[in-house]
DNA sequence: TTGACATGCAACAAAAAAGTTGCATGTTTT
DNA sequence: AAAACATGCAACTTTTTTGTTGCATGTCAA
């Protein structure tokens, strides 16, 4: 098993995606990601400049992000260097497309169906 | 109205999305949206059969997917049918979308540095 | 009209999340 | 070595979330 969490591990797609969406949505997490996106890794007191909370407070946040896969963190002497991964978005992001082609499908179906029985 | 309710009518783009996202952090609102994908309305006491929880928990976590305006609901005689509304998922998945945008960019530059500096 | 169905509302309990404070440990820098 | 920095851990409080039960209201169907 690779080195993710034990909810992203789980077989339940559903579960699986239901952590990350969880992780997201939270605005000071959100915030986080975003900082991260630039693609540069920082430390957990460079990241708590700048969010009004506590270091902890950060730190906790960090490592919810951790446990959905959505950012990993390695030491570098006296600190820890956060970076942001990005498969578990992209696989999100599938799930959301794959929810938002099946209802486009159905509502295609339901207008042929309008259409036959009208004209 | 809970907090996050209220935040899903909010204008500041971070805490709608995180509302969304919290809005879809939940396996039985995801499972929701799932039933509801298949583009039929459908009443609070059908999507309860199926559920495990009682028709109360149901009709809350339906109206948290109603707060950020991924579903809408309608009277009909005495049930109130839901729907999927696609809306913030795709404005959802945009904002991933961007997210992922900006990382690539980020290492693609990442990635050029090193080779200027390299070979 | 009566009974079955569908829902609303409110109070409550249990659990999880979010955030704080205080103290300990390890690492640079001076 | 001492000061400053970066972090970890644990206890604790406050809020939010999740779910339940009980009762009231409205609607359909026999």
């Amino acid at each position: 098993m690779s080195s993710r969490t034990k909810a992203a591990a789980s077989n339940h797609p559903e579960r699986r995606h239901a952590s990350v969406f969880a992780a997201l949505g939270d605005r000071t997490r959100l915030a986080l990601i975003g900082r991260l996106s630039c693609g540069e890794r920082q430390s957990i007191s460079r990241l708590t400049k700048g969010s009004r909370l506590t270091r902890q407070a950060v730190t906790k946040h960090l490592r919810v992000l951790e446990g959905a896969g959505l950012v990993m963190c390695s030491r570098k002497g006296r600190e820890i260097l956060f970076e942001f991964t990005p498969g578990p978005m992209e696989e999100a992001k599938t799930y959301l497309d794959e929810v938002g082609r099946q209802w486009e499908d159905a509502l295609g179906r339901l207008k042929a169906f309008i259409a036959a029985h009208q004209g």
